[in-house]
DNA sequence: CAACAAATTTCGGTATACCAAAATAAAAGA
DNA sequence: TCTTTTATTTTGGTATACCGAAATTTGTTG
């Protein structure tokens, strides 16, 4: 039963019905009926909430229930803005510190995500573009940095996982992949930015697109609720 | 008593504390002891100590007393690394977004550091300074971008205060700040980057070498142990 | 005296109990 | 019927109790 720490166990769970939509945004959290229902006392469903909250996932409240986040298109293009921040930033660092070992593990990201292109199914591709991005974070050898773009790719999860999922111009994102690792291999910190540039550029497109029709769904079907 | 959310009370009474150098690195920071120091239950000081680490105060070890979290020069170069990072992003949206009031707003801030120049105290500047930031940091209008950067100032406050006590050019600073905000007026997103770098890897030289004048006197004080 | 083993203490993780504030429902008065 | 006021319930914040793992001490043995 207790494998390791509760409490993150819970957040995890938490974490995944979010994120695939099952615990909808503006739904509350009580600490009580939750934590009943999951079968664990109040403490450690109450850390795990705060956990999600640093993550910004739910919204604290004060003297009220804790709510999952209400993503806004304004939000959600913030992040994205960080975001891009953080991984020109890597990409730069990265191609000052980057070891040669690192950089051969991402080409072989990239190849690998190449020569499946056509066989691999959402999931897996998304999971591969994740690592992707994650390893050139762990290029630039700067713990802060790597922490904040996790906490924001875990942010974005969802939006991103929507806008992957749709096969649409998954060309254009190895493109743009080999683009990167291209500058990184030649250590160009001008040429890995605007690569990046690019490629989130992209990305928030993709993403405030998909935002926007979610939205649109939930309105249609909900005309003029709360 | 009971003013507000107990754990946020500790936890600034806590941050203090350490920012202080009340509570120095490395010392064990327990859940009875401290609780019953302070004359409150072990559930909201728990939660306090989850709240520093989350801002990287202290460390929390599996199954072990967390600690207050021993800052390497390495961390803080870090820290510094993200912190000019959105700095400079900050600056780049500021001057596309900012209102008018807002860069009126921080036009004074600069006027009135400049003013003060020889009068003031040093921690009445340094805080002055601190308002310089975070306001051209709220004028960016991302709020994630602005909850990272008070993480992160946050994170550096000691090392920006000793370094900032001692008043060595402190005219530099002022002229800094003067340069920033004129590119800010002229919305010049390129000369705002530059300005904010020059200013932060002065100050991460200076932390730089206040950290290490730091350590190397505790290295004196205590020389190999623990 | 050293080394290993057992007992005790310490301490964080978890469960439960209690309380006060806030929301909601119910009731009384207009 | 609508408003206002007062119970009642809901819910998060806090305190306390219990448990097991890890660390420390103690005791015994070589």
């Amino acid at each position: 039963m207790t494998e390791k720490i509760l409490a993150q166990q819970i957040a995890k769970e938490l974490r995944r019905k979010i994120l695939q939509g099952k615990l909808p945004p503006g739904s509350s959290i009580k600490e009580r009926d939750n934590a009943a229902e999951i079968g664990v006392s109040r403490t450690p469903l109450r850390e795990a909430i705060r956990i999600l909250a640093t993550e910004g996932l739910v919204e604290l409240r004060p003297a009220r229930s804790p709510i999952v986040s209400v993503l806004t298109i304004k939000q959600i293009s913030d992040d994205v803005e960080v975001l891009l921040a953080v991984e020109k930033l890597s990409g730069e660092l990265a191609c000052q510190r980057a070891t040669d070992d690192e950089i051969g593990n991402i080409e072989r990201i990239v190849a690998d995500m190449a020569a499946r292109f056509d066989t691999a199914d959402p999931l897996d591709m998304f999971e591969t573009d994740m690592s992707f991005h994650s390893a050139i974070a762990a290029a630039a050898h700067n713990l802060a940095l790597a922490d904040i773009h996790r906490q924001y790719l875990a942010r974005l999860w969802r939006a991103r996982y929507l806008a992957a999922v749709q096969r649409r111009n998954r060309e254009r994102v190895i493109d743009h992949h080999t683009h990167i690792v291209q500058a990184l291999r030649a250590r160009d910190a001008q040429a890995i930015r605007a690569a990046i540039d690019v490629h989130l550029h992209k990305l928030r497109d993709d993403i405030v697109r998909m935002i926007s029709q979610e939205l649109a769904a939930a309105e249609t079907a909900r005309p003029v609720s709360e």
